[in-house]
DNA sequence: CTATTTTCTTAAACCAGCTTAATTTTTTTG
DNA sequence: CAAAAAAATTAAGCTGGTTTAAGAAAATAG
């Protein structure tokens, strides 16, 4: 059970892009799960199957994999407001190559698939929704996309941290490094030469 | 006007992943416009809104910006039954830094902004079929963006050429680099190592 | 408050992939 | 078909960012 008492993010980001009404709440409720996640507490490990799709209603979840030199490279990081999921493994139910994991407490509201396809089934304004939501996820990955292709690794990390300052702050840097491709001993390097 | 002997592939792929009659594709007719590029011709360009999303019923575009040392870097390739759009400016009617441009004669199924709003408003399967298509989108360049991150340079190519054998024949050698962002010269290395 | 673990720093050696520049091959066009 | 333009190759030199290895600082747990 949740309400906009327990879940205003959630509530007021369906408001934002299609208009329901009390009773649609209602149901979108009977649909959802609460989540609260500890610090380093997983949603989704390699081999898993992505059941879910996880929307972070406070805190910070990463998804990452393992690459060949057995370390963890971090490909999305999901702040408040945002949604994560293994898309691919999500929609054909397939083995997962991800872990998807809380930064620090967070709280998610989290939906199967059964539960999605009821849900937009009887309510297909969510149809909508989720349209908008996917389709401002692309043109992030677009953007994401480009920055790595015109930016120097300097420059990328320098945008990075001008563009979100205050998330810098709030996640370790090797972290920052992982996600934007570097070496932690390179991020080190750039804030040395930029102080 | 169109019908599924001139545009099978768009037809079929709405079929696909959603169920309409043969009065929703005359609703669809109203609202999409079919056009025909020649090699090289422009969709869109540095500078211009990108006021349609297109769908590639034949031929081949690519997205492109020009980058800091004045050279061409592609995005993305869309290829027969893929959407393709800058959805940023698509979105918030912003100016767009990419040009798309058609790399060989192609034709293409064209909605723009006003005609997809009042298409969804009229048919509502059509909120779900989009929604798949960026969903799916999301996945793909989850899959891509994971590639670049685990592969070298040169495993990135290699792995390209033996995903799509067929596409490497069928665009210029640098158009492939610049899309995997190595430079022609680089390439032409890797196949003299690999023959 | 102490021990342990996690995170960050420093510095030198190294290399994958780029740059530059000239030449050749292929494609396009008139 | 010939001329021009576009695309691909070759090779040498170079550099942005990685690797390696060790130690220092900060955070967390007990």
């Amino acid at each position: 059970m949740l309400d906009d008492h327990m879940c205003p993010n959630f509530i007021n980001h369906i408001r934002k892009y299609v208009e329901l009404d009390g009773d649609a709440f209602t149901v979108v409720n009977q649909y959802v799960q609460p989540v609260t996640l500890k610090k380093k507490e997983f949603l989704l490990k390699e081999g898993g199957i992505c059941r879910s799709i996880y929307f972070v209603e406070k805190g910070c979840l990463r998804m990452f994999f393992i690459n060949g030199k057995m370390s963890e490279q971090i490909t999305q990081f999901a702040l408040e407001k945002w949604w994560i999921a293994d898309f691919f493994s999500f929609t054909d139910h397939k083995p997962s190559p991800y872990f998807i994991q809380a930064v620090e407490k967070s709280e998610i509201i989290s939906i199967d698939s059964p539960s999605l396809e009821a849900l937009l089934k009887e309510l297909p304004q969510m149809e909508r929704y989720l349209r908008i939501v996917m389709q401002r996820a692309v043109a992030a990955s677009q953007l994401r996309l480009k920055l790595m292709y015109e930016l120097s690794k300097e420059e990328f990390y320098t945008h990075f941290c001008e563009s979100f300052p205050g998330f810098v702050q709030r996640v370790p840097q090797y972290m920052i490094a992982s996600y934007l491709g570097l070496t932690p001993e390179y991020v080190s390097e750039l804030r040395k030469k930029n102080l």
